[in-house]
DNA sequence: ACCGGAAGGA
DNA sequence: TCCTTCCGGT
């Protein structure tokens, strides 16, 4: 038979490297030796590392918006998971089938209007790892959600990276690691099973990586208070650039070195406390400007060690629901890439104008030959929210959920703080942001990380931050 | 092409 | 639990 049943085709490579907690993932998106039996590499696992190898691009890549990814050639993926997973007849009916499957668990949804098209989704992905960046309580962001009429619940807001380097400044990076999970050392287990941050392209930094360079990636080419219904607003100080973006070298599956993580560097740039987040050789690394160590590199960025790595049992990702909304519409094409309005990182660096098959060698696959990929047949912007209905309280009685049991929010203010602190260089005028929300659905999750004694363990976040917010601006008023 | 229900397997 | 297989429907 032709099963090869190669375990190894795209089999991550056990290297463990710097640790980078990168993204905690959902028990039932990557079960733990401790499963026996059950460590079958999932779909979107092999799609994501599909995505990454270079020799793929042809049968299935990254395009459109952070997270969006066409497939090529759906009957070439299909054969490919197929081999992986033992099953010679599988096609591609029955892949979208299983890919179908995700989007009840909101890993992936449909790019509606365009063919093949699907888009990750993990924005609280980053959000439980990274409270540090839970903007879905930030004021900020808050005061731009006007764009999508108030809809968004708080903990579906999305975490982008432009959202993040415009919170921080970028910097080089120091650390990387070749395997797509890696093993946190201080957290063997179930729970030690994370998902490199810089796995995601879409969450590294702005810069999108592709493996072909987006030609349009014009940072803020588009209107805001249309593509940015997230709350997010690219068009804000200390922006992102979306150069470099090096092409995936081939045989490197997983190179974070070609997905940098905004947060390390940034981290390694601010005070305390988040200084001394980082291990101290990455901060050296980054405070030198470390490109990583590849001659000729365009400075990296990679993850934040974050302390206590997030053992999370289960990360309801962001949305992306299928519902209604998510059926293919017919043409509405606005001329201009879906911009962003995909949950999943609702950011709107359309990627509009890269062409699947053109430009850059790319070949042109059976599909796209059979077809025709269709090419920004509409703007994303408008349906491509999607399900927000359980974005709010199934955390709260997840059964995995083992930070919930965490003391106090201790943690949570510690980063909180320093995250407000950071904000004021970016942050609105107060008077412009709006009350502080509620309560975080994710409230449950902090840090493991013990907070520290000096801060008070019951800190509200958004008041919290307003109140860092306010002093913010009355020093910065003091300045002028 | 895409959807989701249903049944079943490992 | 995560698909795989099948299928009727849109």
């Amino acid at each position: 038979m032709d099963c090869n049943c190669v375990s190894d085709l795209l089999l991550t490579p056990p290297v463990p490297t710097l640790w980078t907690p990168g993204i905690a993932f959902p028990d039932w998106a990557y079960k733990p030796e401790s499963s026996p039996g059950s460590r079958q590499i999932q779909l979107w696992h092999f799609i994501l590392e599909l995505l990454q190898k270079e020799e793929y691009q042809g049968v299935i890549a990254w395009q459109g918006d952070y997270g969006e990814f066409v497939i090529k050639d759906p009957d070439e993926v299909a054969r490919l998971w197929g081999i992986r997973k033992c099953k010679p007849h599988m096609n591609y009916d029955k892949l979208s089938r299983a890919l179908r499957y995700y989007y009840n668990k909101r890993i992936l949804h449909k790019t509606k209007g365009k063919r093949f098209t699907y888009k990750f989704n993990f924005s609280k992905v980053v959000l439980v790892n990274y409270p540090l960046l839970d903007m879905a309580n930030s004021p900020f962001l808050l005061a731009q959600n006007h764009f999508n009429g108030g809809a968004a619940t708080p903990d579906c807001s999305p975490v982008t990276p432009e959202a993040l380097q415009s919170l921080f400044p970028r910097l080089p990076e120091s650390g990387r690691g070749p395997s797509l999970f890696e093993r946190s050392a201080g957290a063997p287990g179930p729970d030690g099973d994370k998902l490199r941050l810089d796995t995601f392209p879409f969450l590294g930094s702005g810069a999108p990586c592709y493996s072909k360079p987006p030609s349009l990636l014009g940072p803020y080419p588009r209107n805001p208070s249309f593509d940015y219904p997230w709350g997010f607003n690219p068009y804000l100080p200390g922006a992102f650039s979306l150069n470099n973006c090096p092409k995936l070298p081939p045989g490197s599956l997983y190179s974070s070195h070609f997905y940098p993580n905004p947060l390390h560097s940034s981290l390694s740039q601010l005070p305390h406390p988040f200084s001394s987040l980082l291990p101290p050789g990455d901060t050296t690394g980054a405070e030198r400007g470390q490109t990583g160590g590849t001659n000729g590199q365009p400075p990296r960025l990679c993850i934040p060690p974050y302390p206590g790595s997030v053992p999370l049992g289960r990360t309801e990702l962001g949305n992306g629901g299928t519902g209604v909304g998510d059926r293919e519409r017919g043409e509405t094409n606005t001329g201009v890439t879906g911009g962003g309005l995909g949950l999943g990182l609702g950011l709107g660096l359309g990627l509009g104008g890269l062409s699947v098959g053109s430009g850059g060698g790319g070949r042109q696959s059976p599909s796209e030959r059979r077809k025709g990929v269709k090419q920004d047949p509409e703007s994303d912007s408008e349906l491509e929210i999607t399900d927000l209905s359980d974005c709010s309280s199934e955390n709260e009685n997840e059964p995995d959920f083992s930070l919930g049991k965490e003391p106090g929010l201790g943690g949570r203010s510690h980063l909180l703080e320093a995250k407000s602190r950071a904000l004021g260089g970016v942050l609105p005028p107060l008077s412009s942001l709006p009350p502080p929300v509620s309560p975080h659905p994710l409230k449950s999750l902090v840090p493991l990380t013990p907070p520290p004694s000096s801060l008070p363990p019951s800190l509200s976040p958004s008041p919290s931050m307003v109140d860092r917010h306010r002093e913010t601006e009355k020093l910065k008023l003091a300045h002028s």
